[in-house]
DNA sequence: GTATAATAAAGGTCAAGGAAAGTCAAAGTC
DNA sequence: GACTTTGACTTTCCTTGACCTTTATTATAC
């Protein structure tokens, strides 16, 4: 296991005992693990950012700090639900759960199932057909992913 | 015996004891059979793919590593994948998704995204066609999550 | 005493280099 | 002819360090 896995794993047990958020000095961590700071911010950018659930701030200066806080994300998924048209082709749907995932609006779970159910493997039925199914489909996950989202958080 | 046999049958002694998956590194394993490391995707290719009962991961870069790990077809979901008809009605495609659920093959979350990806509300298009996409997208959906779930350590 | 300037104490960025594993096609073997 | 072996080249991931930006604290000017 190497460096960036020891220190993800030490962060997770934090997160695991305190669970919200926790706060962490990128100096001491650092040199915890015997390592140069940037590397924190390396493992911060790969297995701590927006897709795979949390978030960072952090503040420069004395006092500085790194704050990672998990991210059970309820809420807006609505309003892109509302924005999806009648139709949408595979390009435009796979983009669009890049932007959720992105926004940490849903999780690479999710967006791995829905991307199998929408795609043209899946849906082998003729056009126009096939991408007004690939919008209710759409519309119904992400609905139901919302649905579930707001139950467990709020 | 030729050199592919003889690291295929070391490959099969250490999952022979270890049950489970095994770990190891490519460049280790090379120069232990004193051969060049792509021979290893080779044996891996042509020995341990998926038909052959078998799936690999790997990562790159530093403290990089290869996985194997043996599928035990029973308890998988690909032998109900493969069970699955090329049509298949709402109510019978609910009740393999409660079965899977009670087996614990899937997850509550995956349930419902795949329920609602294939609930007649989505499946906007006449028989026969809905039946079909609605097989397409349970076993695409289900083939996705089995992949997951071999992705991480079961 | 307040306003400003200097210094110290954090964290951020980015690119270079290294450490793996992957690919693919050519050559070899049976 | 099919399967195997080899190696040059590629891609991915990780580590390190030099340099930058932001914030807090202390010193200085008036």
């Amino acid at each position: 296991m190497g460096m960036s896995d020891r220190i993800e794993a030490f962060i997770l047990q934090l997160l695991a005992d305190e669970d919200d958020w926790i706060e962490l000095k990128r100096n001491e961590l650092a040199s915890a693990f015997d390592c140069v700071p940037s590397q924190i911010n390396y493992v911060l950018a790969t297995r701590f950012n927006r897709s795979s659930g949390y978030v960072t701030e952090s503040r420069r200066g004395g006092g500085g700090y790194l704050r990672i806080r998990r991210i059970n994300s309820g809420s807006d998924l609505y309003s892109f639900i509302a924005a999806i048209e009648d139709s949408i082709d595979v390009g435009s749907a796979e983009a669009l759960l890049t932007t959720l995932l992105q926004l940490g609006l849903i999780r690479e779970e999710d967006a791995s199932v829905i991307s199998a159910a929408i795609s043209d493997r899946s849906l082998i039925i003729n056009q126009p057909y096939k991408n007004r199914v690939r919008a209710e489909i759409l519309k119904n996950t992400l609905a139901k992913i919302n649905e579930r989202m707001i139950d467990l958080h709020v």
